[in-house]
DNA sequence: TACCCGGAAGCAGT
DNA sequence: TACTGCTTCCGGGT
């Protein structure tokens, strides 16, 4: 199925033993763990001098080597916010090729600390590493032959046919990530390199990935940079090889039909690469710990994608939709306000089949309403079987949940206000309301269908009974600008229908104090409570119990919140009166026109209510 | 400009 | 043939 070998055999540049070096003081020629305090000052000035950096002021990396490896990228980040990501990568390298730093085989070279493995030696344009494209280069031709034979060819051209044509991101030419790699990998045997000669050029001319950039491989012409396999000592090549190996195994392995877990699906596709460091370049953790991830490469995360999938036309545009549809099964959600940084809600390995990629169009796995009329407007065809309607998706992490749903439902809502303007967009706009699942999710749609006259008030009462809408005039009156929806919500009956859904609840309120219970005390929900939800500081667990038209009952027990709570006791005392403030509410919410509220409830909390 | 969003239609593989 | 998991395109937003 698979085009997997170029037909032509890319001659690596050969390097010699004079090439460009990154030398570090004698004095770091040890690993870093065992750095001192003033090492570790040595390496920093090391670093500004070596990548034409601002001086690192000594104070913000205070500690000894030991605890210096033990710092995060985000630790570097907060302390050096303009190079941290520099610094940690070159760090990163240090660590991982501490070995060359006392090999025998570098002080052939150098006759001292030889680190044959920066990737930053940018005296002209100090660009963060993390930038840099992930370069896989033939650097030594004996090097290759010599493995070569032993390694088998890949399923798929994603990975290198031999352990010595992939090397770490050691030479990159950091001018242009996206450019540089995608030439390098379109010149480069094996690792992506295109079906035929003439694939990358198609597709360079059809989309914005510039996979064989004409200047970029100018660029790149430049000599490259130390590479020189011949420095590296054969305990690095070696860890190199294993490296690439297990990356290239266990993709590869995956890709196998007969493996039964091909690597077909793009959350797959993107764990294996995380599971590499040699990846990081295109991927790489944020935070493992909680599954964060960080594109590095865009575009060359998408001609990866694309060679895969043997799609030559693979942009991130494309492969950001394709993450987009994981958004609502759950599998992957966009990091709120970080770029190109996603997060897996779950462990990979416990993403169930049922669950794997994007769910067809107007389906709706939560389901909310009672079975009689739960899918009347859904749009289904048939009402899904029991167990579906039971299916229970994964915890969310409340802070990404909340505020993404929240960034969400603001942006929907504006993008399909009642305006003339603002229609539904997509090919065909017109089948937008007969399609759309009525859901609580999407209480932006029925505000706009309500706006719109898609829905008397007596339908949308008898798709949710216990959401009651005290006046659609005054809806339409706003329609002009935003669907301006009242909502009084007594959710807990439709919770009934699912039991053990964690819901978003977007409510979009003028007028509409909504209160909970919890531990026995009854909460209004205001403005200071609704922050915590967006920011995600309030536990989900809790129950919303009834509308509230009385605005003195002001929250009491905010414990569940506590930075939360101080914040607004400290706002709050005697400043505003409970109804004071809420009338300030209601204006602002006028002001604004919408009011995205998100709870999440459990069935636990429920029982406490009712 | 790059990234992000989700609707819609269609395609390829199972 | 139904379904999945995208891919492609789109209009719009930040």
């Amino acid at each position: 199925m698979f085009n997997i070998w170029p037909s032509t055999i890319y001659q690596p540049p050969q390097l010699s033993c004079n090439t460009q070096q990154t030398v570090l003081p004698a004095s770091l020629a040890k690993h870093p763990q065992q750095w001192t305090k003033h090492e570790v000052g040595v390496w920093l000035k090391w670093c500004s001098d070596e990548f034409c950096i601002e001086p690192i002021p000594p104070d913000r990396i205070d500690m000894n080597g030991k605890a210096l490896c033990l710092l995060k990228r985000s630790d570097f980040m907060e302390r050096i916010p303009k190079n941290g990501d520099l610094l940690f990568n070159a760090l990163q390298k240090l660590i991982q090729n501490k070995v060359s730093l006392t090999s025998p085989m570098s002080s052939m070279c150098s006759g001292g600390a030889t680190v044959p493995m920066s990737p930053f030696h940018i005296k002209t344009e100090p660009i963060s590493p993390l930038l840099h494209p992930l370069v896989f280069t033939s650097a030594n031709t004996q090097t290759t032959s010599m493995h070569a034979p032993s390694i088998p060819r890949p399923c798929v051209p994603i990975l290198p046919r031999t352990q010595s044509t992939i090397l770490p991101p050691t030479c990159s030419n950091p001018v242009n990530s996206n450019k540089s790699f995608s030439n390098t990998v379109s010149t480069v045997p094996g690792i992506l390199s295109p079906a035929s000669s003439n694939v990358d050029t198609e597709s360079a001319s059809s989309d914005g990935g510039s996979v064989s950039d004409p200047e970029g491989q100018e660029n790149d012409s430049r000599p490259s940079e130390p590479t020189n396999e011949r420095f590296l000592p054969t305990t690095i090549k070696t860890e190199i090889q294993h490296s690439i190996q297990s990356a290239f195994q266990a993709v590869n392995n995956s890709t196998r039909p007969e493996s039964g877990t091909e690597c077909r699906l793009l959350w797959e596709f993107i764990h294996q690469l995380l599971q590499n460091p040699m990846f990081s370049q295109l991927v790489c953790w944020e935070s493992e710990k909680e599954l964060i991830f960080r594109i590095n490469n865009p575009t060359g995360l998408a001609h990866m994608w694309g060679k895969q999938k043997n799609r030559t036309n693979m942009t991130y545009e494309k492969l950001s939709r394709a993450l987009r549809y994981y958004y609502r099964m759950n599998i992957i959600k966009k990091v709120s306000g970080k770029r190109l940084t996603y997060k897996f809600m779950q462990q990979p390995s416990t993403i169930q089949k049922g669950q794997r990629g994007a769910k067809p169009h107007n389906k709706c796995d939560i389901p909310l309403f009672p079975s009689s009329n739960r899918f009347q407007y859904s749009g289904l065809k048939d009402e899904p079987s029991e167990d579906k309607i039971q299916q229970k998706p994964p915890p969310l992490s409340p802070a990404l949940n909340d505020s993404h749903h929240e960034l969400e439902n603001h942006r929907h809502l504006k993008r399909h206000s009642p305006t003339e303007n603002s229609k539904p967009s997509g090919r065909n706009s017109t089948k937008y309301l007969q399609s759309k699942t009525l859901d609580i999710e999407n209480y932006e749609h029925t505000a706009y269908q309500l706006a719109n006259g898609d829905m008397s008030n007596s339908n949308f009462k008898q798709l949710s009974p216990n959401f009651h809408i005290p006046s659609t005039s005054y809806e339409k009156s706003k329609a002009s600008k935003l669907p301006p929806l009242m909502v009084r919500a007594n959710v807990t009956n439709d919770v009934k229908y699912s039991p053990d859904v964690k819901l978003n609840l977007g409510v979009y309120g003028m007028h509409s104090p909504l209160s909970f219970h919890q531990n026995n005390k009854h909460h209004v929900i205001n403005d200071s409570l609704k922050q915590q939800y967006y920011e995600g500081m309030a536990s989900p667990n809790f129950s919303i119990s009834q509308f509230n038209d009385d605005p003195q009952d002001e929250p009491e027990d905010l414990s569940f919140a506590p930075k939360k709570q101080r914040l607004d006791s400290e706002s709050n005392s005697g400043k505003m009166s409970p109804s004071d403030e809420e009338k300030q509410q209601v204006s602002k919410d006028e002001e604004n026109n919408i009011l995205p509220l998100l709870i999440n409830y459990k069935k636990t909390a429920i029982s406490t209510n009712s």
